[in-house]
DNA sequence: AACTGTCCCTGCAAGC
DNA sequence: TGCTTGCAGGGACAGT
């Protein structure tokens, strides 16, 4: 599932490749993957225009056009970006095609469907894309130390999972990285961020960045069945040194005699360590 | 404010 | 072997 770090290489991958190119002829196969406007906005928004830059927020990649508008697509559970020479077979799921000017086609893969792209204007961001203008800080892409996470947590009564899986307070984690940070920083996800004092928040903001960089470094992880690639179809490799997710049942690795955990916070499936995690 | 539940959708795994 | 059922998951939204 793409969160921060896999989102982020999906980034690299498209400033390398995409960023300058001009898109001469756009595809819409499935309605649902634009549903947000529609099929005639979206090719009419994206046809004959260049793309400057290849931005992210959270989960949300953003192209911005030569034209003043940006397109944001958003992965959710199964989507891909993938690059191919023009008139290369397409896998199946494939819902939007973007032809451009140097031979090549970027696919929007998303089995699922949850995912989606659109084409909004950044000044009316308020309006087109309510969710993007109300995005909290992003660990990675923007300025973020313990004053900053002690100020996007507030005065909470909320558990740490939660408030890790909001979106609306950090931009770009989800269940994997959730888990993953709370094991690295040692705290429990159940705990309220109330309960934190200063130095479990420098940890906490530690753990963020470090587990993120760490895991844009690995190129992401590539686990189950909604296979996350990055734009050439490579997988990640951070999943080989998950610590708790996907490990529920068995031993911990970090203090060798805690069993981890499956638990069911904030809706979702959660893992952790009892012994190291308080 | 914060919680729970529902919906969207598909692929996979478990159970029959 | 082949069906059915259930579950996972991001995030918006409605209801309590």
């Amino acid at each position: 599932m793409p969160e921060l770090p896999e989102v982020e290489t999906v980034r690299r991958g498209l400033e390398r490749h995409l960023v300058g190119r001009r898109i001469e002829r756009v595809e819409v196969g499935r309605e649902r993957s634009v549903r947000r406007t529609s099929r005639e906005a979206v090719i009419a928004g994206l046809i004959d225009t260049v793309v400057e830059a290849a931005d992210r927020r959270g989960k949300y990649l953003l192209l911005p056009l030569d034209s003043g508008d940006t397109a944001m697509i958003h992965l959710r559970m199964s989507g891909q970006v993938l690059l191919a020479v023009g008139g290369a077979d397409r896998p199946a799921h494939t819902h939007v095609v973007l032809c451009l000017d140097d031979g090549n086609e970027a696919w929007f893969v998303d089995p699922r469907t949850f995912g989606e792209v659109v084409v909004f204007d950044p000044d009316n961001v308020e309006v087109e894309l309510p969710e993007l203008a109300r995005l909290g800080v992003d660990p990675i892409a923007e300025p973020f130390d313990a004053p900053t996470l002690r100020h996007a947590f507030g005065a909470t009564s909320r558990a740490l999972k939660p408030l890790l899986l909001d979106q609306h307070v950090v931009a770009g984690i989800g269940n994997i990285y959730a888990d993953e940070i709370l094991h690295r920083a040692r705290l429990r996800p159940d705990r309220p961020a109330s309960s934190l004092d200063r130095r479990h928040l420098a940890t906490l903001q530690r753990s963020i960045v470090d587990v993120l960089t760490e895991a844009i470094e690995a190129g992401g992880s590539t686990l189950g069945d909604a296979q996350y690639v990055d734009l050439m179809g490579k997988g990640g490799s951070y999943q080989d040194v998950h610590r708790v997710y996907g490990r529920g049942g068995e031993r911990c690795l970090t203090c060798a005699r805690g069993w981890i955990r499956r638990s069911v916070t904030g809706g979702r499936g959660t893992q952790w360590c009892p012994i190291c995690q308080r």
